[in-house]
DNA sequence: AAAGAGATGGTCT
DNA sequence: GACCATCTCTTTT
């Protein structure tokens, strides 16, 4: 049970993605606690153009560009929020996306905020988790390793996958052939 | 079971 | 003013 700090987190996104495969997003907002085993991410690198990384900074990404082991939160489709790790060196613009987990702590707190919908479809998506865990906007830069952080990743034992599901990103539009899109295996 | 379309707002040209 | 690292609901096989 050890929680995941800075440095743990540097290093090229599709390393870090794989790494973050079976490790545990935990979130306390609102009161609630809620946990989920991340099983499935997206590795988006600085030279990638497919990133929003890949015509340097602005106002939006600038924290892509900051230390490793922050938030980049960003607004999709002008209603969900996306849930980033950033990965890189300070200057350099990488980030993993949590794009689906299996909740493991506080599910009635993620069916409400769900809007009751079915148990499988509570956190099978980007914009689903970042609703399932209460992140939006306010959350973008926040340090996962903070001793006040709300949003954290913590390693309770279980390995990464040794062979991950690899496949394409999903609804980008460039560099759709890279196969940077890793899962945990179904059982 | 699959395909289509609308919602909705921040960010960048 | 166009473009989205999406989701949900409706319509059609």
């Amino acid at each position: 049970m050890t929680l995941l700090t800075g440095r743990w987190f540097e290093g090229d996104a599709p390393e870090v993605a794989r790494e973050l495969l079976d490790k545990v997003l935990v979130s306390h907002i609102g009161g609630h606690r809620v946990a989920g085993r991340i099983i499935e991410v997206e590795a988006y690198t600085s030279d990638d153009p497919a990133s929003h990384s890949a015509s340097g900074k602005t106002a939006r990404n600038s924290v892509m560009f900051g230390p490793a082991g922050h938030l980049y939160v960003y607004l999709s489709y002008g209603m969900h929020h996306c849930i980033n790790v950033v990965t890189g060196v300070v200057g350099d613009g990488q980030a993993v996306l949590l794009r689906a987990v299996d909740v493991i702590d506080g599910i009635e707190t993620v069916r409400n905020r769900r809007g009751g919908r079915n148990d499988n479809e509570l956190t099978n998506g980007p914009g689903k988790l970042g609703q399932a865990f209460g992140l939006d906007l306010g959350h973008n830069g926040v340090d996962l390793a903070a001793a006040s952080a709300t949003v954290s990743i913590i390693d309770d034992g279980v390995a990464p996958p040794d062979r991950p599901t690899v496949g394409p990103r999903i609804g980008i539009t460039k560099a759709v052939d890279t196969p940077w899109r890793f899962r945990v295996p179904p059982p």
